[in-house]
DNA sequence: TTCCTTATTGAGATTGAGTCTCAAAGAAAT
DNA sequence: ATTTCTTTGAGACTCAATCTCAATAAGGAA
């Protein structure tokens, strides 16, 4: 049993969606890789294994997956948004090269409360955060 | 004379670019107001006030501000980019609520320098960073 | 000033990511 | 098995942004 499938199941039920051939085909595709991948990557992997699905039902089942924080959407300033699932992962930011698109992650708890203690201070209730480091990797300098 | 019209001079100068009329506007435009707004807002702007410019033209000529760091362009999640000019303001950060779209700035010297410890530990030379909270201001919760 | 070269402009076409439409196919409840 | 209601998919569409290319304008030379 692919991880997390059960969990995609009662997300499926507790909002009246349907548990389809091609949700199940997006979710395992998903997972099967912790690579950040843009959607059209996912339908053309998902087509090559044999399963018919279409643009639109990817788009459509990740917005679900999106929303019910089992999938993350990156926005890599540039071309597509990407997205990395959220199973045995811990929250963590990103680092991008702007040459070679080569994407690392990072975390620092230190940060995440400052950012907590700003958003307190203005009066907001923070929903969700976006924080990329965007800079020359290693081997592009 | 407007803030700034000397070094637009020279930046276009140095990048072999000839100074006119429409580039001025857009200029004139963006300091006029230290709103963030988008290029179509911009465009709308500089045509009320009679001067003749293209969508095509304001695009380019933003472009040409981002580069050298005379304009910042704000990706807000959805729908377009908005830009706000870098004259007479210190680096800041964005707070955005998800709900009216409302715009804070911040600024906390502790997060740019844990960025700079993070960047380089992973052995990257940090060029720019996005770092934006989004959630529900006090009148949306 | 006028000439001349080269950059710029603008209207509209094009791109590209993502969303929408709607008839046909498929779940799930009874 | 029947009914009901959701989902799917091909392709049309949207929207921000970029590109095209003929007409126009900048600005250096003389």
């Amino acid at each position: 049993m692919s991880k997390g499938l059960n969990r995609l199941k009662k997300i499926l039920h507790h909002e009246g969606l349907r548990f389809t051939t091609q949700r199940e085909a997006v979710w395992r595709e998903i997972i099967s890789s912790d690579d950040h991948r843009d959607a059209d990557e996912i339908y053309m992997a998902i087509r090559k294994k044999g399963v018919s699905v279409s643009r639109a039902t990817v788009y459509r089942t990740i917005d679900v997956l999106v929303k019910n924080n089992m999938v993350r959407k990156l926005d890599v300033g540039t071309g597509p948004s990407k997205f990395e699932h959220k199973i045995d992962t811990y929250h963590h930011d990103h680092i991008i090269c702007i040459q070679c698109g080569r994407i690392e992650e990072f975390m620092v708890d230190q940060i995440e409360d400052l950012q907590d203690k700003v958003t307190q201070e203005y009066g907001f209730k923070l929903v969700r955060h976006i924080h990329q480091l965007f800079g020359l990797c290693k081997n592009c300098q």
